[in-house]
DNA sequence: ACCGGGTGTCGAACCGGTTCGAACGCGGGG
DNA sequence: CCCCGCGTTCGAACCGGTTCGACACCCGGT
């Protein structure tokens, strides 16, 4: 382990040259920098983390803060989006600092933490269903975050168009399978739960069908199991449809199984779709059709905003929309 | 953002004291330990991170370097490893880093930078397909490390039993659906396929029966899709089999796939049997049966054991196994 | 010959903790 | 009465970078 003073004197400089040289700067005259950077490499310098973040007052660190809600099949789904958020930072030089919280309260006790002992430059939440108070306190520690999905008092969020998206999805299986359509909101602490069924609302109202909310379901979770208990509930309850979308292609999954069980057959008597396109969807009986939400781009792009919030180059509110798409398998 | 020289003021003692205080060094007399805790709180003093880093030479963080080779199914293995590790590591104050990398060179490169700019105090690497080069750079470096699995070279592992775990289910498809048994082994160059193959292997001969080589499969990847490619190429070749033993949930489910494809039914005329028992596990079409590895466990063993070779507590090169199970479903 | 301005380099302060060795006050033992 | 040792506190150095202001030097213009 050398350090930069042993550079500087090995390259016959002093150590702001050196770092001035090491860092690129233009006014380190050509020859000398040559001079340093040879050295540096001869004697195998690196910087060191915890020296540049403590002079520099930056951490070079994202934080990405993401629940286990239904980990379950959505696991997919978040490697993907870490995978993004990996990409682009790893890109330019930053590392990335992961906590992987059960409920509301680990995540505020994680991200009070990443905050309060600067144990990154910016923070990645990933669909918080914290009440306002969090924000409120990230916005007065002017700590840099941006949220994946959207949530009140949240001032940089990435997001999929959910109204779109479920309108879209709802206006497939209408052409497809037709009504009624059973809507599998999942957590209702979740913002694009909300978001979606507008959405879904919208489309039936387009198609000139008045929405029945017996029709709209929310589950506790948003696990397979979770899918499997709403739509063998409906069932019970003898409310019937002729397809189902559900938010998630765990839920979705879930919700295949309750149809057979009821001796229904999927697509001929109940058609089914999910919504992330997550891996298993290809590998369901029938293959799930499902509303692609390009998991790895959402995560550029978190990170992308990310570094533009702390860089300050971006200042005023900002929602970013990265575009969907329905796939088409055999569900539906 | 107060700093400990604040605290040291408004507390009317020196900065030592303040540290050796703040950090519950017994030699404060606790009359004033309370005063300077107190002032800490009332000023809502957190010691900042890089700056301890710096000091202490300690930079609090345990870094997760994962493969996404068959991201797929197999990504609720990979979330719940991280489970385990996190939460062990977030009880004892130190913070998780992670990388996810494609391949081989990706990793390297990672794992070069995570140690060359002390970016963690060690470094847990999943199912490692190095050469050895980076074993004994990370050796030489002295730079604890430890890796789940186990791959020539590495000193500290933790594992599963792979011969006995594959034995085990081996043992079972003979009982239930008998000879001749398939291996679906994944990428050859994954130290636990050859293990699981002997496991495999042992466990024909236990019963009398001569292992045929044209049984043991390996892929290109662990993907769902190579086991389908990889199943699919088996038939076409005219070779039969009773049961398909894959080293992996995804794996199994393209064999699964493969296998209806060909007109058979699973479990009557093939019994299908995956490992890691992932969620998806739990929602095939039949429901597939599997080895549970506790990827949960496996994580916070991996981190248990990296803190102990940070600390210099473990020494000589050890592998810990965590207990495998059977668990049966309907697909076998 | 003198001055102004730009270029390249340097010394030193600084970031916010930890830690080492010294020093202080006090009580007990010789 | 002196000295030693213990318990407690302190000042200062240190970790390894970045950055600010000063400065020496050279060139061109007057």
């Amino acid at each position: 382990m050398s350090t930069i003073r042993e550079i500087a004197k090995a390259a016959g400089v002093s150590v702001s040259t050196a770092s001035l040289a090491l860092n690129g700067d233009r006014r380190v005259r050509p020859e000398t920098r040559e001079r340093i950077l040879k050295v540096a490499q001869e004697l195998n310098y690196h910087p060191m983390r915890a020296a540049r973040s403590l002079s520099s007052g930056r951490t070079w660190t994202l934080y990405l803060l993401n629940p286990l809600v239904g980990t379950d099949l959505s696991a997919g789904f978040f490697t993907r989006f870490s995978t993004g958020v990996h990409d682009w930072a790893a890109e330019r030089g930053y590392s990335v600092g992961l906590s992987l919280v059960r409920d509301e309260h680990e995540a505020e006790e994680a991200a009070r933490r990443v905050v309060n002992e600067r144990w990154a430059d910016g923070l990645i939440l990933v669909n918080p269903t914290t009440d306002g108070t969090l924000f409120r306190w990230l916005a007065q520690e002017s700590f840099p975050h941006v949220v994946l999905g959207w949530h009140e008092g949240c001032t940089y969020s990435v997001d999929t168009d959910n109204a779109a998206a479920a309108h879209e999805a709802t206006a497939y299986l209408l052409a497809r399978a037709g009504a009624p359509v059973l809507f599998l909101a999942g957590p209702a602490q979740q913002t694009f739960a909300h978001e979606r069924a507008a959405g879904y609302r919208a489309a039936l109202q387009a198609a000139g069908i008045e929405p029945d909310e017996r029709l709209v379901v929310f589950s506790g979770g948003g696990s397979a199991q979770d899918g499997l208990r709403a739509v063998r509930q409906v069932l019970a309850g003898g409310v019937r449809f002729r397809s189902v979308l559900a938010v998630s292609d765990a839920l979705a999954v879930g919700a295949m199984r309750a149809v057979r069980e009821a001796g229904l057959r999927v697509p001929h008597d109940v058609a089914v779709m999910g919504m992330n396109n997550d891996d298993v969807a290809e590998y369901t009986d029938p293959p799930l059709s499902s509303v692609d939400l390009q998991a790895e781009e959402l995560g550029r792009q978190a990170a992308a905003m990310l570094l533009e919030v702390i860089e300050g180059t971006l200042t005023g509110p900002a929602r970013r929309l990265v575009p969907h798409a329905v796939v088409e398998r055999q569900s539906a």
